[in-house]
DNA sequence: TTATAAACAGGACGATCACCCTGTTTTGGA
DNA sequence: TCCAAAACAGGGTGATCGTCCTGTTTATAA
């Protein structure tokens, strides 16, 4: 009996312990941020070198090239921004379409508050790079269908209580992604946060006319403020 | 009485005449096409100048700046792409929600026998040029404002004729617009036309339960395929 | 014709880009 | 303690970018 059967679970790689700042989180938080500001091919590793203090070895070390590094910011930060944002608020909602509504809400108000409007993160980065890069494109694709597939599944479940009728879940899910994708191009566009409001509008309405079989007494409006879409 | 009183309206600045082949022209279509493909920062002046075979000099005498090309490309072109493709269509339809049915169907259709999404010009270059430069940003929000109205406007006319009631015009143009944007990007992401087919269904579906109150028999099926995105 | 300016041609320039390469320091396991 | 590998530092490299600049051709007005 040697000791090695205690030390065998200690096997692991050298990894961190090191890194006492964090330089590959460092990357990651500034890359997000000028990615979603200026874009990809406007936001120059230079410019991510000197935002975060890193060195071009360093960079460089952690992600070997840029398109590994825009991976990284998509798998690591913009997928779980749309889980933060989107996904979470409508699980916790009293139903589909009032989570719906009330991820349009907090939008909406976040961005007047701040007083501009740098886009939809998953949106902007699907522009840019769908066509540029087949990898990029299937990682950003892969994080458009999970937010469709949590809405969608959301509805099948509002069904199953009784909350629901007559709606397809696929299609109410594409529809509601690509309302809030849109909106948020515009609101971008136009530097304002109506296009979200104007979208809530005609949401609900139509909502309000498809809910005569409906008990719900118009829903109780929960105030959730979101986090994200900080200012740099 | 000299001659001079013949040639007096001959005053007009030496131009064109010249100009056998159309360079403006030219440089205008590799341009929108490459924007289209490739977005504005991927595509190189090089690449322009090789794929139109114009050269540096010629180029910079029609456009001086890079920024310059962008705008005229999109006040140009992308103007009249959201003309053609949009508000024509919907000005000629039977209604607007008609014509908004029309027009997604027929680009779904488009895009299905491509086999390709390029995504929406509109759209394209305003994710990547509205936080870039202000004057882009305007020039490509006043187009989306434009789309918006006519569908606005054609809300209006029908509730004029009795066709439509109780549905707010703005909201309305805003939601088509969104939904569309929204359901582009995510066909490009995904490279598959279906994101524009199942916000057809959705539309459709919420139309069909507002629809209680028109007398209109389902209407007919117009068929119209759009000449705009072609393969490059 | 002659003068003038527009319409091009095409090379040159400085800046910037992503990436590489050679060291040096640090770390964790033996 | 020793060693191999990871974690950095930082200057260098070739390519490419948008723009400029100097000529040459072409068309129009006088």
């Amino acid at each position: 009996m040697s000791a090695e059967i205690d030390n065998r679970p200690r096997r692991a790689r050298a990894k961190r312990i090191n890194d006492p700042e964090g330089m590959r989180r460092k990357v990651l938080d500034v890359a997000e941020a000028a990615f979603q500001a200026r874009g990809y091919h406007a936001s120059s590793l230079g410019d991510l070198m000197a935002a975060a203090g890193v060195s071009s070895g360093a960079l460089h070390h952690h992600f070997p090239t840029k398109k590994a590094l825009a991976l990284a910011v998509i798998d690591e930060r913009v997928a779980a921004a749309v889980e933060d944002t989107w996904i979470a608020p409508v699980r916790q909602a009293a139903s589909a379409r009032e989570g719906v509504r009330q991820v349009f809400e907090a939008v909406a108000a976040e961005l007047e508050r701040q007083g501009f409007v740098r886009g939809c993160p998953l949106n902007n980065l699907a522009h840019e790079l769908s066509l540029a890069d087949p990898e990029l494109r299937l990682a950003l694709a892969n994080i458009f269908s999970t937010w469709r597939q949590a809405i969608a599944d959301r509805i099948v479940a509002d069904q199953r209580e009784g909350r629901e009728q007559g709606t397809d879940p696929r299609h109410f899910a594409m529809f509601a992604v690509a309302a809030y994708s849109g909106a948020m191009s515009m609101a971008k566009a136009a530097q304002d946060a109506r296009p979200l409001r104007d979208c809530l509008a005609a949401l609900e309405q139509s909502a309000s006319q498809a809910a005569s079989s409906e008990p719900e007494p118009v829903a109780r409006r929960r105030r959730r403020v979101l986090r994200r879409y900080s200012a740099s």
